[in-house]
RNA sequence: GUGGGUGUAGCUCAGCUGGUAGAGCACCGGGUUGUGGUCCCGGGUGUCGCGGGUUCAAGCCCCGUCACUCACCCCA
């Protein structure tokens, strides 16, 4: 009971026959983004801290107190990514991606850190399946990836999931209504903290769960009543465009995401399976970031799913998804010359393409029998040196139980056909 | 960082007003020296998280500590 070596805090782990459903989420977050034109990019997990720093933001949570950093050993400040979409925009820029023809549409997968306190849906090792389609401003994209999460979710069977979207304005819009909202926060009565969250990021107090705070609230300004017309009209358009894909949503105007670089469209997938973590994923527009980054100025919009919590909600749903890996033949070997025998015809049947398991150990046939019931193999394949004298096997189909011999010489041909 | 809850077998858990640890599942062996799934028989696989205290006696009571967990905060 007490381990000498336990897991880190916070990070979750997958094992059989579970961890055949975690695949089959990675898969399926990661199938409409593949058959719609996005390639994939493999980056590196840890970063140069300063482009998180400069990137998502220094006054955000997640760069002010959740990242894992550490000096590597030439002294350079390192970071475990805690996002996705600073370390592809660094990528786009460094090898001149965005030279080519636009957009440029990318996809990815793979862990995230942040250090905060773990609870049901919150790790500090989590995973995400990304997309980012980076240089063309078109609100037809924007709701093109937004589709793409929406078709992800559905593909796996999930119902019970809502789309939040709104629009959090640009560069023109965002500081009026920012100075808007602050004015109107300075006239609560806020506790200290809240207070002090409101000076540095007004937004964030939008979403404060105390209803005390709520109900203060009511009468905020809204940014989506303040859009300068552009961003007006290319709200109206992906709305249009996403009502096209059939994709429905709910309007949240209050809807604040964690991360700076966000501009006008803005969504997030939310699930009430998972104790108090909603989100299962989320994303939007951030048409200042590559330039920010030291990039051309063009714009971007992208997604990260939540691989863990889309799996929390599956299960929270009852859906069964994916399906333990199986073998269809299991090779029992009796004796050593059979042994030798049976795992050289292991050898020959994977390389035909059939999945096979054989008996390892010394337990007996009985054992041995046993192992191939808990496989799943359709067939068990029995030889022992007394069918080896006359050249022969004894197969055994599992689930009905009826056995015959077969020449071992055809074995093969006779199992591919078999399990055609 | 701040609260609450929980730590007993591989897993899920029971264990009364303190009396020296149990169930189901899983696993292993046998019934069947060449045949699984069902059935029957047998096996407990444990530093009761750890350390201290009270007591004739602690899984149970007290103190401390660690871990896990849920929630706040924040977010995927």
């Amino acid at each position: 009971m007490t381990n000498l070596f336990q897991a880190p805090k916070g990070v979750p782990e997958y094992f059989p026959p579970d961890s055949a459903a975690f695949l089959a989420v990675r898969d399926a977050l990661a199938k409409p983004a593949c058959n719609a034109g996005y390639g994939y990019i493999e980056l590196p997990t840890f970063e140069d801290t300063n482009l998180f720093v400069r990137g998502v933001g220094e006054s955000t949570d997640v760069v002010s107190k959740e990242m894992y950093t550490f000096d590597d050993r030439g002294g350079r400040s390192i970071s475990l990514r805690p996002e996705g979409t600073a370390g592809v925009m660094r990528a786009v820029i460094e090898h001149g991606l965005d030279r080519g023809q636009l957009p440029v549409k990318l996809w990815y997968a793979g862990p995230f850190f942040r250090a905060e306190r773990p609870q049901q849906g919150r790790y500090r090792q989590f995973h995400q399946v990304g997309v980012e389609a980076v240089g063309i401003d078109d609100p037809a994209l924007d709701a093109e990836v937004i589709s793409l999460a929406d078709e992800a979710y559905r593909s796996l069977g999930l119902t019970g999931y809502t789309l939040m979207l709104t629009s959090l304005g640009c560069a023109v819009c965002r500081p009026p209504y920012r100075e808007m909202l602050q004015t109107f926060l300075g006239r609560l009565s806020l506790d200290e903290e809240t207070s002090r969250r409101a000076a540095l990021n007004p937004l964030r107090v939008l979403d404060d769960k105390r209803p005390e705070v709520q109900e203060q609230l009511a009468e905020a300004p809204l940014q989506v009543d303040h859009l300068c017309s552009e961003c007006r009209q290319h709200y109206d358009a992906v709305r249009t465009h996403l009502a096209a894909l059939g994709v429905r949503w709910q309007e949240a105007p209050r809807l604040v995401r964690g991360l700076d670089y966000y501009t006008r469209t803005t969504f997030e997938f939310q699930h009430p399976g998972l104790g108090s973590q909603s989100g299962i994923g989320g994303g939007g527009r951030y048409d200042g970031l590559m330039a920010q980054l030291g990039g051309q100025d063009l714009g971007g919009i992208g997604f990260g799913l939540g691989t863990d919590r889309t799996y929390l909600a599956c299960r929270a749903e009852g859906l069964s998804v994916g399906r333990p890996e199986r073998c269809d033949v299991f090779l029992v070997p009796l004796g050593d010359a059979a042994k030798t025998r049976i795992v050289a015809l292991g050898g020959l049947l994977r390389v035909a393409g059939v999945r096979t398991d054989i008996a390892y150990g010394d337990r007996g046939l009985k054992g041995a029998m046993k192992a191939a019931d808990r496989s799943g193999a359709r067939y068990a394949v029995i030889v022992g040196d007394r069918d080896l004298e006359s050249g022969v096997a004894q197969l055994k189909r599992l689930n009905t139980g009826e056995q015959s011999e077969v020449l071992l010489t055809g074995l093969v041909d006779v199992l591919k056909e078999r399990l055609a």
